[in-house]
Formats: structure tokens, sequence, C-alpha cells
DNA sequence: AACTCGGGGCG
DNA sequence: CGCCCAGAGTT
């Protein structure tokens, strides 16, 4: 598709279905239009819009800005979070007020050089606000071009992003660049979203690379992950000579309706639920460290024996059971979880005499739901 | 619970 | 140059 044929679709589209009543596209100053744009590179739009509202209110305009406390900019940034985008908003502001007395730069470089403001915020503030002919390359953008040219790779390697560049270069028209840009970020925000795009309502599909090979999801790649994050947990054993204590776990989330043993992220934690369970945390018997793989981290899993008499009414609460050690009761047990149950079972004289270790190895439950 | 976002800062 | 980070919202 030509550059014209691709620009004159997204800007019909953008007549007639994009964004022109935001807050910042009103009255689009270069200072204005900087604020949203900052803004908007952590949070969504409707979530903006009232922090923009007020923070317009309390500095409309560079000088008052820059004349403000530090604090007072947090202040009304708070609950956005990403604060020290607001200190370089507010140094930005003074140095404009410093060395450009007040007036907002319009040359690319000089903005560019801000703290805060990169190449893609410097082309949002020419463009939207002054008409000037540079192109952009925010999230929502990147996501269009990787879809529309099934570009292969994370764009956060250089070579990818370079390319994403040039395309974006490529594309902006001669003409009505504010509308061209905006119409992109709208395109990427409202219709080509990273989950569900609503390609029968976009302007490019019938011309769409990812569409057609029916894997837009698959663009823009995401971020390769080369060693996956290592957590720790410490898990309770509880046993008597014949039984462990066990939990169903959440529905949701990690082994979700799987059996385990009590969880807890410190070892502190764990003491302090068996003392409010009249349980002795000084028998506790730290075990070997179990490491379990899964498709985005590593746990390191330390297990705590403690030995009880009798199994102990005083821990059951709702969503717990007293697991029966050489009964394959049917319940679906998270994977260590099972490793570990058999590590608990001591040997029968009979396993002693064919080698094996007890008779969940041969009859234990599977990872069945229970 | 993982992923996302643009720019800054690090080795 | 490549890698990690901030942090709240989204999926």
């Amino acid at each position: 598709m030509t550059q014209k044929s691709f620009s004159q679709r997204v800007l019909r589209w953008f007549d007639r279905h994009g964004r022109k009543h935001l807050p910042w596209q009103q009255q689009a100053t270069p200072y204005r239009v900087w604020v949203s744009e900052i803004m908007l590179q952590q949070t969504q739009v409707q979530t903006v819009i009232p922090y923009y509202e007020r923070f317009m209110q309390r500095f409309p305009d560079l000088p008052a800005l820059a004349d403000a406390p530090l604090d007072d900019v947090l202040h009304h940034w708070s609950g956005l979070g990403y604060y020290a985008r607001a200190r370089n908003l507010h140094l930005a502001a003074r140095q404009i007020c410093n060395q450009h007395q007040g007036v907002f730069p319009t040359d690319f470089e000089t903005i560019n050089r801000l703290p805060g403001i990169g190449r893609s915020t410097a082309g949002a503030i020419l463009s939207l606000a002054g008409g000037q002919r540079f192109a952009i390359l925010d999230g929502n953008v990147k996501r269009v071009l990787a879809r529309f040219y099934a570009i292969e790779g994370w764009p956060g390697n250089s070579a990818v992003l370079k390319e994403l560049w040039r395309l974006s270069e490529a594309l902006t028209p001669e003409h009505r660049v504010a509308a061209f840009n905006q119409a992109m970020m709208d395109l990427g925000a409202t219709l080509c979203t990273r989950g569900a795009p609503a390609c029968e309502r976009c302007p490019l599909a019938d011309e769409c690379r990812a569409r057609a090979l029916g894997s837009q999801r698959a663009f823009p790649s995401p971020k390769p992950r080369r060693t996956s994050p290592l957590r720790e947990t410490h898990m309770l054993m509880l046993v008597t000579a014949n039984e462990a204590y066990l939990q169903q776990r959440p529905a949701q989330g990690i082994w979700g309706g799987l059996w385990s043993f009590p969880q807890f992220d410190t070892h502190e934690a764990m003491i302090a639920w068996c003392d409010t369970r009249a349980l002795d945390s000084s028998a506790l018997e730290a075990q070997a460290v179990v490491r379990h793989t899964f498709s985005h981290f590593r746990l390191d899993i330390t297990p705590y024996r403690l030995e009880l008499k009798n199994p102990v009414f005083s821990v059951m609460e709702a969503g717990g059971l007293w697991y029966k050690l050489r009964s394959a009761e049917a319940v679906g047990l998270a994977a260590p979880v099972q490793r570990l149950l058999e590590r608990l079972q001591p040997p029968t004289e009979e396993d002693i005499r064919h080698g094996t270790n007890g008779e969940l190895r041969k009859t234990g439950p599977r990872s069945r739901r229970a």
C-alpha cells in the first residue's frame, strides 16, 4: 500500500471515528500537549482525564508549573505513579523558563533534550500542537505497524525499533499530521488492541499482514524472557505418623484448586501461624529446598516438617484436610507437593524388599482436580 | 499473576 | 548497545 493510500484511509477513519474532544485537544498548545503525553505514557485516557483537569486548573501554563514547589506538583500527580516523570516535568518547565524565556521551544532537538522527553514525545508535541511533520512511535503505533507489516521481533530490539521508526516516518503525511498521529494512537487504543483487535472496523484490515496470517496477537512479539525470575516460598508439612495436613488452594492463580501444604512467604509468617494455633514452632525442622520450574518463573520451596502425635483439630479450617499418606486419596496435588508427600512416606518392609519407596509412588493420585 | 507503557540510567 | 526500572491498570 502506498503512503498516500495508507494515510488517506487513516484520516478518513479519524474524521468519522477518531477522538476529537479530549481535554488536551482543546487549545492544543505545546504545554498542554506535553503534560497530556507524559500522563498518557503511564496511564489510559479515561484515568488521565480527571488528573489532567485538576493539573491544568492548578498549573494552567508553563510559568505556573515552573514557579510551583515540587511538592505541589507531586501532590497533583499522586495516584498516577511514576513520580520521576512528575519530577522531570517540573525540571523541564524550569529549564524552559530559565533558558527560553518561558516560551516552549519549537525546535525538535531542543525539545528532545529536555528531561523526560524522548523522540516520540517530542514528535507528538510538535505535530499535535504545531502541525509540524514529525512521526511518533508510542506503544499503540508500534502495535498497529507491527501488525500491518507483520514485523517479527520484539520492539525493544534496536533493529526492530529502527524499522518501526522508519515505517512511521515513511507513512506520516505532509498535511494533517496532527490528525494522522492522533488517529494512529486512537487506532491502537480502540481497535488494534493487544488482546482482541476489532479488525472488522479497521480501515487497514484488508491489507493487514498479521490479519492475513490470522495471527494478530502474535504481533508485536513479546519481550523475550531469558532467565525466569526466582521466587521463594515456605511450606509447612504438619505430619503425624500416617497423615499430613493439606489446604485447598484458591481456584484462581497458581495451582488453582489443587491441594498443597500451608504456604508462607516468610519463615516468620509460618511461625506466627503455628503460634496462633498452639503448635510448637520451636520443633519446626527445615528440609532440603525443592526447586520447581514454571513456564515463567522458578520457585524455591523451603519445606519445614512439624511432627505431631495426632491430627490436631486446632489447625482445621475451611478447605483443610488430613491426607492419609498410605491411601491414594482422589485429590489433585500440586506437583512439588506430591514429591514432598512421597518423601514423607516411610518405606514399608515390602518397599525395601522391592527397592521402591512407598505406595504413593505406584498408586498415588495424579494431578486430577478434586 | 504477567504484561504493559517511554524515557533514563546503568555497566 | 543491551538491560533493567518505575508502578498502577489491564487482561
